[in-house]
DNA sequence: GTCTATAACCTGATAGAC
DNA sequence: GTCTATCAGGTTATAGAC
């Protein structure tokens, strides 16, 4: 552990100090073009303290990488494993919850999922998604409204449309189709739209 | 120019060996991850080679980003400006079209959008994407079908069904959720599926 | 055009003083 | 705990022989 300090201000400890520099760091440029003199500069610490308190650029990354994986996780399976509520009130808790997430760091989705194609790199598999997914509230809920319909194209059409556009937000502010200031009114709109949309398919005969 | 070369078997100019290469490691491990050493160790010729026919990394990376993004673009603009066919013609062709591309090439869209959100990058801000949109024929009629909605979303729901499953792809097989050898049916079986959803999006009161 | 050898630089990590 | 200085290894790019 780190030392002591005060719990106001902006007094984090050193060790937090780092995390919080590479946070920003590795979220923004990815951990190849990540230098660890970045994160340093950063933190306004001196590169050897980085050592210090995370033995690695690779193991601080992974500690990073852990944290944001959880981050998206749990904004959506709570939800979906939920008994208490409804199938349209976990679309609006999921979309709601995710886009909130995502217009305070829009990197974040495709941070994690272009980290996760990379070879020799294993974030997720022992995470029991599959076994927690599966039996989820959702899709039995799913299953009872709509046996006909694959559960797995329907949570990935309500992903998809919920996440893809922070995804695809360079080609959309780049090509001047949407603009920086747009683009959270854009997503404060979709937070309406999809679950609307999502169960408006549940009603489309296949 | 480079050398000629005959036309048929695997002899390619030493020029597209190396382009070929290029395209294979860039996608797989993006642009920073990538050594010039992996380039031509794949493509079978020396270092020195490389730098010769491409004088830089850089200058490799961007015809090979520059073909990528092409790629993406003529998959959806054709077919987003053709006035001769209908507005469900059209959906229908974008995502037969993508899902074709994005089977064959899996990393194209996270390679590219994980690319684009660098700094100092600027691949699309001279292709005129908003211009060529907005006055497309799918836009006139979508406006035309539903003033009422508004068309950005419309497409970035379209794109986002079709393509996030690509992105997503490290999620969906690293839990154990999705096996790679179904993956491919799966995104067969959303060639048929997106485009009846998306009509019934068009039905839908909002 | 193609190669080997190497220059010039950068990066992660550590030694050792304070 | 924190710093400066530096090492060891890796990387891009080029010089120069063939």
């Amino acid at each position: 552990m780190a030392k002591k300090n005060k719990a106001g201000s902006d007094s984090l400890s050193t060790e937090e100090k780092i995390k919080a520099a590479a946070r920003k760091v590795f979220l923004r440029k990815g951990f190849s073009a990540t230098r660890t003199r970045d994160i340093a500069e950063e933190a306004g610490i001196n590169l050897a303290l980085l050592n210090y308190y995370f033995r690695s650029k690779q193991k601080l990354f992974e500690e990073v990488m852990k944290e944001k994986i959880q981050t998206l996780l749990q904004t959506v399976i709570p939800v979906l494993i939920n008994p208490a509520t409804t199938l349209e009130e976990k679309m609006k808790l999921i979309v709601a919850n995710y886009i909130e997430v995502l217009i305070a760091n829009n990197d974040l989705p495709i941070f994690v999922l272009n980290e996760l194609r990379k070879e020799n790199v294993n974030f997720i598999s022992n995470i029991p998604i599959q076994k927690v997914l599966l039996q989820s509230s959702f899709m039995i809920q799913l299953k009872e409204r709509r046996s006909d319909i694959n559960p797995i194209h329907f949570l990935v059409s309500l992903l998809g449309m919920t996440i893809f556009p922070f995804v695809a937000k360079p080609i959309l502010t780049q090509s001047g189709l949407v603009n920086e200031k747009d683009f959270q009114s854009l997503m404060k709109e979709r937070e309406d739209l999809i679950p609307v949309w999502m169960m408006a398919l549940l009603k489309t005969k296949l």
